[in-house]
DNA sequence: CTGAAAGCGCTTACAG
DNA sequence: CTGAAAGCGCTTACAG
């Protein structure tokens, strides 16, 4: 049945079958081309018993267009980027796009980029990782759109889509301060990612509106033995923490089990425990853990729109994206009530 | 500096822009082409010049080759798949290729796959779903080797990877008889997938061996709250089990959840319970779960080779890779010396 | 070592 | 509505 020499069937083998050129067989396939509804029976008829499927690179450079975008990340050990991973997908497969995927190290992937831009894809969405300014230009100048989830370059021509980082750590700063806590430490993530640093940043703000200061700060790298070991040199001290703020959820539980497992404190009778992101996980008995909702669903759909908005327009937007989170209260912390 | 007429330049341009033939481009980006040094840089100097990138859809028409895999998967919610997919996508890349992600549903993934046919894809790697043994048959006659991880088609000519799930379950069943255990139930994933079948089949056949039957049994789908509500149903009776296996870790976490806050009982003082896969959070202190590895790596390792080596070969494989694993005792079940 | 030419599989003005 | 022809950007015999 399927074409003997090439292991492939290309449209003039079509063609030939049904009687007709070329032109009718890529018209059949065309949505909206103009051509007659028996002719198309035909080809279609012919394209089904050979077993034909247009070839979509071919397509591509002649359209010069591609339906096929770059998605590059650095981390899916954190369920945040998991769950942000599929979402994307699904919604990208759903607008009839096609997802070619690139895992890079954290920090600036020019390296991966490099190999994804051999590909004319129609454009490019990263999470946990970005680019040089000096790519992102190029990029914007070979009309190729970028959208950064959770990044942000600072003055270069893509859209960022980020949680607002301060807002959430101030909220939980405030929350914090009510609860009547006196001695409160953070467990940074990367101390260069933007999310690390905003997140701390409203957090000591909300503190010093209470009159509190940071009782004490360690690294966790965003790392889950980075964050053990935070907690370890924050509470094996005379006066230890009475809460600690940790920059994600993925360290949150590490940290967690290290207070309860190898520390022996309770959470949150001896300490409360504070995490951002809201994975699936927080809300798990185990952990049942206070944190900060990153709007995964709402990132997802506002960097995707704007994607295939700018993908549309053939113009690489330019824009920065807040989206608002809220505290979800859960049993990992003391309540301001409970005072 | 970029070309101004088309957003893109071609291997034209900069033939012209060096002073030279456009072969001469192609086999300056054509490893081992036969070239001359000082041609050869003039090339890569007018290349970067004018910041151009071989295209690899023309390449790969051309060459009738690609060195483009498809990656089909159903669920990243379980962390198991999750590791397997960066894990698959980072040893690929390693090895030239690039990858092309999709999402199905569970189950067949016929339609899916008919879109990313349209690729000229030099293979293809199912996880968490499958493909019908008749497109199995079609990507075969294409020359297209297909890899599947955790499925099988009988009878299909593809590369399939699995545990030992029947021995897996099977040392489950005998550690648990062991350990004294009286009432033993189990908790089934997709009563469909083979995943679950062979993981209860080797139990029952360990229990019998002891002189047990399997006490009960609820069907857990495989998610978290199916699996909550088989740990009710269970659970929740006059004689409930004294040990439960869970055919795999994300619903052994949910039923530990359920057993402990819901229905006030103690892991493992009161129940013991098993899973199976051995994911990262295993391990984490809230559930220091007893479980079955997943040898993931080597199961990564041995698809990603067979696909690769099938790619090279050109000929579709067609064979059975089974992967023991073995039982991990944590804290979440009684030791038969505890006995 | 090098270049001119053919061709991969498609789409799209153009003329009918 | 239809077909012949040109061309997307590349590689690869072929002849020199």
């Amino acid at each position: 049945m399927a074409n003997r020499r090439s292991g492939r069937v290309n449209a003039r083998d079509v063609a030939r079958a049904a009687g007709v050129s070329q032109s009718a067989v890529s018209r059949t396939f065309t949505p909206g081309a103009s051509i007659a509804a028996e002719t198309r029976q035909r080809v279609i008829a012919a394209a089904r018993e050979l077993g034909y499927r247009p070839n979509a690179f071919a397509r591509s450079l002649i359209t010069r267009r591609s339906r096929m975008v770059g998605l590059v990340l650095a981390d899916l050990d954190n369920p945040f980027y998991a769950r942000m991973l599929e979402a994307v997908s699904r919604e990208l497969q759903a607008a009839g796009h096609h997802v070619m995927l690139f895992f890079t190290d954290r920090g600036e992937a020019d390296d991966a980029l490099q190999e994804i831009l051999q590909y004319p894809v129609a454009g490019l969405l990263m999470a946990s990782a970005t680019l040089s300014s000096a790519l992102a230009r190029e990029c914007a100048e070979a009309g190729i759109p970028v959208v950064l989830v959770n990044r942000d370059v600072p003055d270069a021509p893509t859209v960022s889509v980020t949680a607002d980082n301060e807002a959430g750590g101030a909220a939980v700063g405030d929350f914090l301060a009510r609860a009547g806590h006196q001695r409160v430490a953070f467990i940074a993530g990367d101390p260069e990612a933007s999310t690390s640093r905003d997140r701390e940043h409203g957090f000591r703000e909300a503190l010093a509106r209470h009159g509190l200061t940071c009782h004490a700060r360690a690294v966790g790298n965003y790392t889950r033995e980075g964050a053990r070991e935070a907690a370890r040199t924050l509470f094996r001290v005379n006066a230890p923490p009475d809460a600690v703020f940790v920059a994600n959820d993925y360290m949150a539980f590490a940290v967690m089990d290290t207070l309860r497992g190898e520390l022996g404190l309770r959470v949150p009778e001896d300490v409360s425990v504070v995490g951002y992101d809201d994975v699936t996980q927080a809300a798990w008995g185990a952990y049942n853990l206070t944190t900060v909702t990153q709007p995964t669903d709402t990132m997802v759909s506002t960097a995707v729109t704007a994607l295939l908005d700018s993908i549309r327009d053939g113009a690489p937007g330019r824009e920065r994206r807040v989206i608002a989170g809220e505290l979800v209260v859960r049993r990992s912390s003391r309540c301001p009530q409970n005072r």
